[in-house]
RNA sequence: GCGCCUGUAGCUCAAUGGAUAGAGCGUUGGCCUCCGGAGCCAAAGGCUAUGGGUUCGAAUCCCGUCAGGCGCGCCA
C-alpha cells in the first residue's frame, strides 16, 4: 500500500508539473468514510486552491481531467464534495498485488538509525502500580512499532537507586522495623512488603521533624556508602527491580539495559556535562540572593532559573538527567561499564550499567542513539523541555530534534474506586473528578493485583466455555487473555486523556477490548483449520473479484483495502506519537471481519470460485492481524 | 501569578482542517436450521461548554468567557 501511495504521489506530481507549481504541496491520501466516494481520496486541490487563491472545485476538475487514464493503478478519478479528488482503484490488480505481498513478505526497510526508548523507570522501592503499567505498555508498544518500521531499538529502564524514596524504605526496614540485612534478605516478597512499609513510613514522616531528620541522615549515609544503610539500599533496589522485571515480563515487556543513577554519579557524568554547560554559558552562578552559591540554568519558556548544582555542591535530579541524556546521544565523551543483569526465558539478556569494568561484560554497545524517546508522564514536561532546550544551547540541533518527551497523562482513581478499595477519602475529595494514584499514600492498584484479577476473571470465562480443557491449558489461556485486556486498555486512550481508572471498565472483555481482537483471530483460525481438513483451497495467482456479487464484492473490497494500511498506520502512529490509533485500527479491522464472515460463510458456500475467494480473504486477514496484534503485544490463542 | 492540558450521546472515549460527528458500556428489541454468542443486526440517545473570528469547509486553527486538571522545591 505504501508503495501504491508513493507511486500515485510521484505520478501525479509528474503529470501536473507542467501546469501547476506544486512546491510545498504533497498529495496525502486517506480512505474516505464511504466507499461510494472512492478508494483513496486526496485534498490536493484544496491545498493548491489556497495557495493560488482560486476556486477548488474548478481546479479539481482540471486536475482530474489531466490525471484521467494516466494512472495505471486507478480505474477512474472523480471530483466530489467541492474539490475532493477521489481515486477508484483497479481492484483485481490491487488484490493480486496483496496476495503476492502476502506470499512473499518483504523485510522492513533498514533505516540505519538507532532509536532509544526509555520507559518504566520506576523508583525501586515498592511494587509497580497501574500508573506504571500505562508507561510500560505505551513504551513497549512504541518500541515494537519502531522495530516493525525497521529501526534498531534499544530499550532502557532508568533506575533511581540513590534517591530519597529508597532511603525512606531503608529507614523503615532498619530503624522502624529494626531488621538487619540478613532478616531483610529473608523477606519473601520484598516489593510487596515495601509497598505497605513505604506508605506507612510516609504517614510517620508527615509532620514529625525528628523522623524527617533521621530520614535525611539515612539518605546521607547511603550516599557515603556507609553500612548497613548502603548494603540494604543495594539489596532493596536490586530485588525490587527484579520484581518489576517479573511483573512486566508477564505482559511481554522486556528491556535491554538498566541504567543506574548510582553509576551516573560514580562515573561523574555530570562533571563532563558541567564543563560544556559552563563553557557555553548555559549554566552560571545565580544572581538571586535566595540561590546564593547555586549553579542554575535559565528556563526560557517560563522565564525561571532552575537549580542544577546546590549551594552545598551536590547535583540535582535535573543535572543528572541532563548528563544521562547527553550520554544517550553519545555527546558526553564518557561511557558506563556494563555487567549482565538477568536473562529472560527466551534467552534475551538484560545488561546493567556498572561503575567499574565487570568480568563478564556483555559485548553489546549501548547508547549512541540518533533518536531518543523518553516515555515519562506529563508532569515531567517542565524538566524534559529543559533538557531539550539545553541540547540546543550546547550546539546539538540534531539531538534536540531527535529528543522526544513521549508524554502521556496520568492514571487516576475515581473517588468511587478509592472507596471500593476500602481507603479513606480526604475532605473535599469526594467532589473531585479523579484522585492521583500515589504509592507514597498507598493509594494505588498494584500491577500484580490487577493482573491477578484479570486472570481470575478470564479463568472463570474460559472454564465456563471450555469445561473439558486441562487446568494447565486453561491457566495459560487465561493469562493470554488477561494480558490482551490489560495492554489494550492501557493504550486505547489518547496520550492526553487522563485514565480515571475503573475496575469494571478495565475488566471488560467485550466490545472495544483486547479479548474481542483475540476472539476474531481465534474464529478465523478455526475457519482455516476446518477448511484445511476439508481440503478447501484458497484463491491465488490471477484472482479476480468477478465471481462475487454486488454486496459481497463491496464488503470484500472494503476489508482488503483496510488490510493494506498496516504499514501506513504504523508510520502514522510513530510520526504523531499516537499509539492509540493502532488499537483503533485493530478494532476496526476485527469489526469489519466479524461483520463479513457473519454475512458470507466460507465453508458453507457451494460455489467453489466464491469459496476460494472468501478463504483467500481469511488468509489475508490472518497474516495482517497476526502482525498487528504482535505489534500491540497481544498473543493469539488456539481457542478461547 | 507564569507555563501546559482538557471540556463531544446517560457513562467511558474516538474522530489525521474534509464529505451525513462515530464506537464501547448501559437501555430496548431481534439473531445459532450456526464456520464457536467473548459474536452479529437494529432502535433510541448530539446546538461538539459558551461568544466571536479565520477558511471553499471548523469538534479540530486563532481570540475572549465559563468550568476542570497538571506543573512551577537547594525532592527525585
Amino acid at each position: 500500500m505504501k508503495t501504491l501511495q508513493e507511486n500515485l504521489r510521484r505520478r501525479i506530481a509528474e503529470l501536473l508539473s507542467g501546469a501547476y507549481d506544486l512546491s510545498g504541496i504533497e498529495a496525502e491520501f486517506t480512505v474516505p468514510a464511504e466507499r461510494r466516494f472512492g478508494d483513496l481520496s486526496t485534498t490536493l486541490a484544496f491545498a493548491l486552491a489556497r495557495k493560488t487563491r482560486s476556486k477548488p472545485f474548478a481546479l479539481a476538475n482540471d486536475i482530474a481531467a489531466r490525471l484521467q487514464g494516466q494512472l495505471p493503478e486507478a480505474e477512474e478519478v472523480r471530483v466530489a464534495g467541492g474539490g475532493f479528488l477521489n481515486f477508484f482503484l483497479r481492484r483485481d490488480l490491487f488484490f493480486r498485488a496483496r496476495l503476492e505481498a502476502q506470499a512473499r513478505p518483504l523485510p522492513p526497510p533498514a533505516r540505519g538509525e538507532k532509536v532509544i526508548v526509555e520507559h518504566t523507570s520506576i523508583n525501586p522501592n515498592k511494587s509497580a502500580h497501574i500508573g506504571h503499567l500505562r508507561n510500560s505498555c505505551l513504551g513497549d508498544t512504541l518500541a515494537r512499532c519502531c522495530r516493525f518500521l525497521g529501526y534498531e531499538v534499544e530499550v532502557q529502564n532508568y533506575i533511581d537507586d540513590t534517591g530519597i524514596q529508597v532511603a525512606d524504605v531503608v529507614w523503615g526496614l532498619l530503624r522502624h522495623r529494626r531488621l538487619d540485612l540478613e532478616a531483610i534478605r529473608r523477606i519473601p516478597d520484598l516489593a510487596a512488603y515495601l509497598w505497605e512499609l513505604y506508605a506507612e513510613v510516609n504517614r510517620l514522616f508527615a509532620g514529625d521533624e525528628e523522623l524527617a531528620a533521621q530520614r535525611r541522615e539515612v539518605h546521607k549515609r547511603i550516599e557515603e556508602k556507609a553500612e548497613p544503610e548502603y548494603g540494604v539500599c543495594l539489596h532493596v533496589a536490586e530485588q525490587v527491580l527484579l520484581d518489576h522485571v517479573r511483573t512486566m515480563e508477564k505482559l511481554g515487556i522486556q528491556y535491554d539495559l538498566m541504567a543506574r543513577e548510582s553509576d551516573v554519579i560514580a562515573l561523574d557524568f555530570f562533571k563532563a556535562a558541567a564543563a560544556e554547560l559552563t563553557g557555553r554559558g548555559v549554566m552560571f552562578p545565580s544572581a538571586d540572593p535566595d540561590k546564593r552559591g547555586c549553579l542554575v540554568i535559565h528556563y526560557e519558556r517560563e522565564k525561571i532559573e532552575k537549580i542544577i548544582v546546590r549551594s552545598n555542591g551536590t547535583i540535582t535530579y535535573v543535572g543528572k538527567d541532563i548528563a544521562y541524556n547527553l550520554w544517550k546521544f553519545d555527546l558526553l565523551g564518557r561511557d558506563f561499564f556494563y555487567r549482565p543483569f538477568h536473562a529472560y526465558a527466551g534467552g534475551h539478556p538484560i545488561a546493567m550499567t556498572a561503575s567499574a569494568p565487570a568480568p563478564a561484560a556483555p559485548g553489546a554497545r549501548f547508547g549512541r542513539g540518533r533518536r531518543v524517546y523518553n516515555v515519562i508522564d506529563v508532569r515531567q514536561s517542565y524538566l524534559q523541555n529543559l533538557i531539550s532546550q539545553v541540547l540546543a544551547q550546547l550546539g546539538h540541533p540534531g539531538a534536540a530534534a531527535g529528543f522526544v518527551h513521549f508524554s502521556y497523562e496520568m492514571v487516576a482513581l475515581t473517588p468511587a474506586c478509592v472507596r471500593d478499595m476500602g481507603l479513606e477519602l480526604e475532605p473535599g475529595e469526594e467532589a473531585k473528578p479523579y484522585i492521583e494514584v500515589s504509592g507514597r499514600k498507598g493509594r494505588a492498584v498494584k500491577a500484580d493485583d490487577l493482573i491477578a484479577m484479570l486472570e481470575e476473571k478470564s479463568h472463570r470465562e474460559v472454564r465456563r466455555r471450555n469445561p473439558e480443557l486441562p487446568e494447565a491449558e486453561a491457566r495459560k489461556l487465561s493469562r493470554r487473555i488477561a494480558v490482551a485486556a490489560l495492554r489494550y486498555f492501557m493504550i486505547k486512550f489518547n496520550l492526553n486523556t487522563v485514565i480515571a481508572f475503573d475496575f469494571q471498565e478495565a475488566l471488560n472483555f467485550e466490545g472495544d477490548s483486547g479479548p474481542y481482537l483475540q476472539y476474531a483471530a481465534v474464529r478465523l483460525n478455526s475457519i482455516l483449520r476446518k477448511a484445511a481438513a476439508a481440503d478447501i483451497e484458497a484463491a491465488r495467482g490471477a484472482a479476480s473479484l468477478a465471481p462475487l456479487d454486488g454486496a459481497e464484492r463491496d464488503a470484500y473490497w472494503e476489508l482488503a483495502l483496510h488490510l493494506s494500511l498496516l504499514e501506513t498506520q504504523a508510520e502514522y502512529a510513530l510520526a504523531h506519537h499516537d499509539i492509540s490509533s493502532l488499537a483503533a485500527y485493530a478494532y476496526l479491522l476485527c469489526q469489519k471481519f466479524n461483520h463479513y464472515y457473519h454475512l458470507f460463510p466460507v465453508l458453507a458456500e457451494p460455489d467453489p470460485g466464491r469459496r476460494a475467494l472468501r478463504l483467500a480473504l481469511v488468509l489475508l486477514f490472518k497474516g495482517r492481524i497476526e502482525t498487528l496484534l504482535a505489534l500491540l503485544g497481544i498473543e493469539i490463542p488456539e481457542r478461547m
